[in-house]
DNA sequence: GCCTAGTTTTGATTCACTCAAAAGAGCGAT
DNA sequence: ATCGCTCTTTTGAGTGAATCAAAACTAGGC
């Protein structure tokens, strides 16, 4: 990534998205740009150290904004809580750590449109197809690899 | 599907899967095979009209073991309760109707273990992967044709 | 028929998020 | 620079889905 296309100021970005500019938008959009893959508590405690009287609430709605004004994306993998990343538009998957819960960018498998055509017509007019893929990170792996089997009776 | 494959009886599938044979698990486990892709208050609704007494704990337990048993499947569409099936074993996916949330299965996209291989190298060790579809069922599809484009200001 | 580990009931509690009303602040127009 | 309209944020309450925990019950091996 080249300074060029670096991501935009947080200020470009969110008046860019057709949203007004305030502290907890800015605040927030810094945060998204830290974390790739956040909670809203996650989001809510950075921008809490910026500006310090941001309510929880806020960060929902500013969350909330950034998605339906397509500066953001939320994803929910089975069992967590949503999570947050600034990268849309490039139709990529996500694997996470059955162990530890990380989450990482998976660049689409099958050119741009992935998997968009299921094996047989089923009627349905397929808009999106969204992958998940579960498995160990590198750490959680290579953890497993150098104690036997687990052995779930034992800690 | 044939007479000879037809699902096991209840008692024989929970027997078999290491459970106890219980009214609230054959109840649970007749209201699974009657409806495929079903919410704990679905079958929980389907639990009572059987046996009275039963209460959603008991279903939430019910279905809690069976998916640790491998007997159940529990799938959780973003933004939708978990939903549980008795389909299990043989990796396919989902389509949800982003109009009505009707959920259908739809068979492995590429042979037998469909998505498994990212297109890099991630250092995940990748153990399952879980797609799903969104778009419009026959039904509303149809529905979104034989009317103008939605406007939203405009119910 | 007992006994015990596994189940169910009852009731409280959590978590992640949403709803609503009142107070406050961007920013385009004046 | 100020005004004013609309969009944002705060404050506080409320929700649905699910989990936790302890006491009462029961399936099924002996």
């Amino acid at each position: 990534m080249t300074a060029h296309d670096a991501p935009p100021l947080a200020e470009e970005a969110i008046r860019g998205a057709g949203l007004r500019v305030t502290a907890p938008r800015r605040a927030a959009y810094d945060a998204l740009a830290g974390l790739p893959h956040a909670r809203a508590d996650e989001i809510f405690e950075r921008v809490r150290a910026t500006i310090p009287g941001t309510s929880l609430q806020a960060v929902y709605n500013v969350l909330g904004d950034f998605v339906d004004a397509g500066l953001a994306r939320r994803i929910e993998p089975s069992g967590q809580p949503g999570l947050f990343e600034l990268r849309v538009g490039d139709n990529h998957h996500h694997v996470v750590c059955t162990s530890c819960g990380r989450v990482d960018d998976i660049d689409c498998i099958v050119g741009e449109a992935p998997c968009l055509h299921p094996a047989h017509d089923t009627g349905f007019r397929i808009q999106v197809a969204e992958v998940t893929f579960w498995g160990l990170c590198p750490d959680c792996a290579a953890a497993a690899d150098s104690r036997p089997p687990s052995d779930p009776d034992r800690p």
